[in-house]
DNA sequence: ATGGAATTGTTTGATGGATGAACTTATGGA
DNA sequence: TCCATAAGTTCATCCATCAAACAATTCCAT
């Protein structure tokens, strides 16, 4: 290994051993992941939860919990409840459940025929929701941005303050960035909207978020209450429009890819040599289970090309789930799609034998990417809940 | 929402908010934390690091990368070299470098045609392997196992000493309990291997882990020194046998799915209605670009099926970068299929227009997946060091 | 040769967060 | 009325990082 030292092309062994680095992890670190550990278990439980639960839950002494659950309360991202009636002997538990005041996640959606709005709850209850119908292609990206801060503006809660926002567009976005690649069906190419985005909304903390529309709305499905006990933490979200876009939802995250281009399933060849697509290539799923050739071959036609496009996901990314949005959610549509997918899948996914995968129709109708956005905000902040509990101290 | 605390049908508020959960982060987290920090960026470095250099890579002080760095020094993880000429004016620095002695990975490989054994140190480097020839094609697994323990000792290098083992199967391996479902070239079925492979290496500090083949190959693959600069920190590894399968390295990591099914890549469609595979469905990739079909028809039909198969997974995944491993790494085949290949994404990746996908053969040969699943052992040690800086205190 | 500048590595006390045990509060039941 | 039980709080202690001063070693200019 000495022979290295000499080596005279050997950049200098002190100057810049890696050009970046992780930040270590400091005391503060410590108490940030125990304040998200915490704040993420009294946001997914089902009931309110006492601070001795959480200690037991976790492994932590009951004096830190408690310490960190007032920490919470002081930042104004959790309540507390009256206790309830004791059902046992000792001191009664008081209940922790996410505020339902204060910060909240605003989400916005620009679509080819409409514009949404929507606001999100720490609880992950959806607070308020609008719509403005209208097609939107070939527009002028400011006028949009305009009428979108109206939207936002008029779907506000009182006692809800924006803590981010974040916009669904039918698109790529680039990630972390947010730069808009191109969203072929608004004629939109290479925009950067994040600055217009935080002005119109000085007052939030989080900078604002800009992303697929398919991936926010698999957000949405992500949290939605599943009354069936069905799993959510893994699955396949596929979104037709007149494009065809899925996200991918992997241990209750949303999986971007590298640059943030994932999920692309609209081009996936599913007939080769077939009909020429608008992307330059032949027989992708697009030109078979877009919304126009819906229209013109049947669903039939493309539940068959649909679920070979799924069951290549599905094969590759190893899910349990796959959910039908967008128009396929459509009650005609997805009676035809689902069983038509389900059966594809049986046949050609390897797993499927021993591990059969479940095929439904989303439960979001439209503006389900509004949700999803609003809903990724709210994310944040669980996630994050550190930043908050600061500002409240200071 | 004090309603809820007067349901009846809740559950009891203190009892069991959630089911499972995370352990808290603690003092010592940060330090096992700071551990794998450091020691990431000594193993990373392309010479010799200093402490001072650590320190100003991760924003430690001098005083605190000190320490951790004598900590790794007393569990035998890291070794100092001598300074080099001074260059500049200052004390000397002395070389951090991954140890070369002590901890080492051995990786195991059973496959259709013949067994192998690997063993990589702490540095990353291949310090032995050896293979035998031979039909493994139902026989007795113990019989295979026993053989590979012969392997096993067959390699050993004088001055490393097991940190654990990792075998390799040509089949699926559900993750993360290591049981192999099924490897149907070699004629399992549902077994249990893990207990075996622990006594067969009983000193390791490490749980034996079983993986796929392919998964295995490209975190070979991953960690191989790139002399051109190219990105191996997402890529798609392709590997032709029997039968078809690839391993998906996200950010330098295997993706495994939630259940470690992911990467079968053999059969998505190429050709709907095709030739029937052995799965059950047709038209596989596996019926066109698999290795007995690849002899039939040649590797330009082969081409164009992986071409689309690929294409499916870059759209998905997002990926800069494939690599063709296993009989697709052989020179001729390679020519042909490298090409075919990359016209193939530049035709159907979305992305392809402005961020081309790199396509290039496998630089490892045979026995790649025995190298990578080394590699996988040294990896864990790399990611988790405190056990041994623990254990060399104690 | 000699002193100053520069850079590495070590020592020392301070800071902050989790821990564990004792303590206080509040309820049900005998 | 007393005691068992459980929730929440207080306080001394531990431990890893930080900050700043200190020691070690080399280059360079005079």
């Amino acid at each position: 290994m000495e022979r290295l030292w000499h080596c005279q092309d050997m950049p200098r062994v002190s100057k810049d051993p890696t050009p970046i680095a992780a930040a270590p992890a400091r005391q503060a670190t410590i108490r940030e992941s125990n304040l998200a550990l915490l704040y993420r278990l009294i946001v997914d439980a089902p009931a309110p939860v006492s601070r001795a639960a959480l200690a037991a839950a976790t492994g932590m002494t009951r004096a830190t919990a408690s310490a960190l659950a007032d920490a919470l309360l002081a930042g104004g991202l959790i309540a507390e409840v009256a206790p309830p009636p004791a059902a046992s002997a000792g001191r009664p538990a008081a209940g922790l459940v996410p505020a339902r005041t204060g910060p909240a996640g605003w989400g916005l959606e620009v679509n080819v025929d409409y514009l949404a709005a929507c606001v999100v709850d720490l609880s992950g209850t959806v607070r308020a929701t609008v719509m403005r119908h209208g097609d939107q292609r070939d527009r002028e990206v400011g006028e949009v941005l305009d009428d979108l801060a109206d939207l936002a503006r008029e779907v506000a809660v009182p006692g809800l303050k924006p803590a981010g926002i974040a916009l669904a567009v039918p698109g790529l976005v680039q990630t972390p960035t947010g730069r808009i690649q191109r969203a072929p069906n608004l004629g939109w190419e290479d925009l950067e909207v994040t600055e217009r985005l935080r002005k119109l909304m000085p007052e939030a903390m989080l900078a604002p978020m800009v992303g697929n529309e398919a991936d926010f709305a698999a957000l949405a499905e992500a949290h939605a209450g599943l009354e069936d006990g069905a799993t959510n933490a893994d699955f396949l979200y596929v979104s037709g429009e007149i494009g065809v876009g899925a996200g991918i939802v992997l241990a209750g995250e949303l999986f971007r890819g590298s640059r943030g281009w994932a999920g692309e399933i609209g081009h996936v060849t599913v007939e080769p040599g077939g009909a020429a697509c608008r992307c330059g290539a032949r027989g992708c799923l697009e030109t078979v289970a877009g919304l126009e050739a819906l229209q013109r071959l049947g669903p039939q036609a493309a539940a068959t090309a649909l679920g070979r496009a799924v069951a290549a996901a599905v094969n590759l990314f190893d899910l349990p789930a796959v959910v039908l949005g967008g128009v396929y959610a459509r009650a005609d549509l997805a009676a035809v799609l689902v069983p038509g997918v389900a059966g594809a899948l049986a046949e050609h996914v390897v797993s499927a034998p021993w591990a059969p995968v479940a095929v439904r129709a989303s439960r979001w109708g439209e503006a389900a990417a509004a949700t999803g956005a609003a809903t990724a905000v709210v994310r944040r902040v669980h996630a994050e809940p550190a930043a908050w509990v600061g500002a409240g101290v200071a």
